[in-house]
DNA sequence: GATGAATGAGTGTTCATTCAT
DNA sequence: CATGAATGAACACTCATTCAT
C-alpha cells in the first residue's frame, strides 16, 4: 500500500497500473490481486488509510486546546503541518479525488468511510469549533458557514502551493493564517 | 470540444476516451483526430479555450475598477460567479490539472499558454490587487503572501464546494468572502 | 512521382504513406489520389518509371557493342554504373519488392510490365549474351545458365555494398568484376 | 516464432500484425505480447533465431576443412543448401531486412547480435578464406574484396531464383559456383 | 499464499479511400 | 483540377482480471 501511494503520487492514478505497483515492491502483480481481490479494494484501502493517518495526525492536538481559539489554531497548525510533511500522499489522495470513478455506484467520498473513520473525521472540519466560539461569545460576528468554507480553502491551498513549490515554508503559513482568521473571527 | 469538456467533467480525464467524446457528438472517433491530431493536442485546445472564457469573464470586471478595494471585490466576486456558473468546466479543468501529464515534457501549467494568454491570466492572481492598496496605504498591515494564498483558496475553495452541493448559494459566499477580506486587509 | 520515390526510399515503403509523399510535393493528399487513383497505381507508375529508367541506361551500352566480350563487359560496367549512381531509386525498389504485395492477384515482378517494357527488359538478363559467347566459340566452356544466376548476383550484390557502405567505390569493383568473368567463361 | 516467420514469408514484414501471427497459433494477440513486450522485441527473438540456425547450419562444415580450398567449397555448399532448405524463413529475412526499422536508434543489421553471435557469424564472410588461401600460395592472383563481393553476391542470388521458381535445383548451382569460383581464385 | 500465463476489452493513432464542393 | 472533411478498418499496446498450478 505504500508503494501504491508512491506509484499513484508519482504517475497518477490513471497511470497507476497494478503491475507498476507490484513491480515496485516487488512481488508479482497477481499476487496484490489475490490481497485486494480487486483495483477497487485496493483503492479503499488507500483511501482509509490516508484518512486513519490524517485523523491521528490532526485529532489529538484540536482535542487537546480547551478554548474555541486554541482549537482553531491547532486545526490550521496542524493541518498545515500534516499537508506540508505528506506531500506525496496528498499528491495521492488529490489524484484519486479527481481520478478515481468507483465501478460500483459509491461516489468518491464515500470511499473507506467506515462509520468509525466518518464520525472522527469530523474533527477536519471547521465548522463546530466557530459555532461553538461564536455561541461561547469568544468570538464576535461573522458568517460562521462561509467562514468554515474560506478557512478550509485557505487550509487546503497550501496543498497546491506545496505540490508545486518544493521549498515551500508552510510553517510561516500556518502562523500568519492563524492570524488572518483571528482577524476574522474577532478572537477577543 | 464542448463534448469533449462535458465527457471529461462526467467520467474525469482518465476516462475520456476519444471514442466517448466522438460518440457523444454523433462521429466518428477518427474525424476527431483528422481535427486534433493528437489526444495531447485536444487537450491543449481545451485548456487555451477555458483560460481564455475565464479571462473574459474575470477581466473586465477587475480592470473597471479604479480602487484596490474595488479591485479586490471584482476579483472575488467575478471568480466565484464564474465558478458558480461554469460547473461542468471547471470539474473538467479539475479532473484534466491532476491527471493528466503531457507527453512531451511540458508540465500541465505551461499548456495553452500563449504568451498573450499568459499575460492576461495575472488578473486571476491577487497577489497584485493587495500589494498595490498595501503601497498606496489604502489597505492596513497584513502579510500580504500569505494572504493572497489564503484568498485563493477560499475564492477555489468554492469549486468543491459547488460541485458537491449543487443547490450551493455561490453569490452569498461571494458577499460574505468580499467582508471576511475587507477585514483581514484593514481596507479603510 | 519524384517525391514518392524520395519518400520510400527513406522511410521505406511500409511507412511511406499518401499523406507524406503529398506533404513533401506540398500538395493535398487527396491530389495524388485524384491522380492516381489507388496507391496501387502509384505503386506500377513508380515501378514501370523506374524499369524504364533503368533500361535507358543500360540497353544503348549492350547493344552498341558487337562482340560477346564487349557486350559482357558493357552489361557489368552499365549495370554496376546505374546501380552506383542511382543509390536512392534502389533502396526504393529494394523497399518495394520485398514489402509491396499487390491487393490483386498480380505477382510484384509483373508490375509496371507492359509488354513493351517486358521485351526491353531482356537486356538485364546476361543469358543471351553469354549463350551467342559461347556458340560462337568467342567463350570457352562454363555453365551458362550457372554463371548467368551468378553474375547477376554479383551485380546486384553490389546494390547491397552501396547501400551499406556509402563511400562504396564501385568503378573499381565493375572494373574487377569484368577480370573476374572474363576468367570463368574463358574470353579469348 | 516458427508461426511470425511463416506470416512474415508469407505476407511481408509491414503486412504481417501481431494479430494474424496470434491467430495462426490460435492465441490471443496479447498472448504474443505478453511475451515479448514488444513488437520490436519480437523481431529480435526472430533475428536472433535465424542467425543461431544459420551458423549451426555453416560453421560446422567450414570448419571441418582444413584446406583454403575445401573451406570454399564448403562455405558454398552448405550456404546453397541453408538457402535451398531454408527458403520461408530465407524469405521472412529479406522482407525484415529491407522493411523493418527498429524504433530504437539501432540500425537493422545490429539486431539479435549478441556479441558471441557476432563473433561466429564471421564464419558467413568468405573475405578470410580468400586472403588465407592467396597468402599460403594455395590460390593464385584476383583481387580478394571484390571477389568476396561477387562470391557473397552468386551465392545470395541463388535466394531470388529459388523464391521466383519453387523447383529450382539448388544443388547442381552449388557445383558449378564451385568450379567456377575455383577458376576465379586459380586453385591449384 | 503466491505466481505466471493467458485473455478480452479498450486505448490512441495511422491510413487509404470516398465524397461533396 | 483540386481540396478538406470525414470515415472504417487495422494497428501496436495496456490493463484488470481469471485460472490452473
Amino acid at each position: 500500500m505504500g508503494a501504491a501511494i508512491d506509484v499513484i503520487a508519482e504517475v497518477g492514478f490513471a497511470q497507476a497500473s497494478i503491475r507498476k505497483i507490484a513491480d515496485r515492491v516487488g512481488i508479482a502483480m497477481s499476487a496484490v490481486l489475490y490481497h485486494f481481490g480487486t483495483k477497487d479494494n485496493l483503492v479503499d484501502a488507500i483511501v482509509e488509510h490516508m484518512y486513519r493517518t490524517m485523523i491521528t495526525h490532526l485529532a489529538p492536538a484540536v482535542l487537546a486546546e480547551e478554548t474555541a481559539a486554541g482549537k482553531l489554531h491547532a486545526y490550521i497548525r496542524s493541518s498545515i503541518d500534516y499537508f506540508g510533511t505528506h506531500r506525496v500522499a496528498l499528491k495521492a489522495l488529490a489524484s484519486l479525488g479527481t481520478t478515481y470513478v468507483p465501478t460500483d455506484g459509491r461516489r468518491f467520498e464515500e470511499l473507506g468511510l467506515s462509520p468509525d473513520i466518518a464520525e472522527q473525521l469530523a474533527v477536519l472540519d471547521p465548522t463546530p469549533i466557530l459555532t461553538a466560539g461564536q455561541r461561547d461569545g469568544e468570538f464576535g460576528d461573522f458568517p460562521v458557514q462561509s467562514t468554515a468554507t474560506a478557512l478550509r480553502g485557505a487550509v487546503n491551498g497550501v496543498v497546491e502551493k506545496v505540490l508545486r513549490e518544493p521549498g515551500y515554508d508552510a510553517g510561516t503559513y500556518a502562523e500568519d493564517l492563524i492570524q488572518i482568521f483571528d482577524r476574522v473571527v474577532g478572537a477577543s
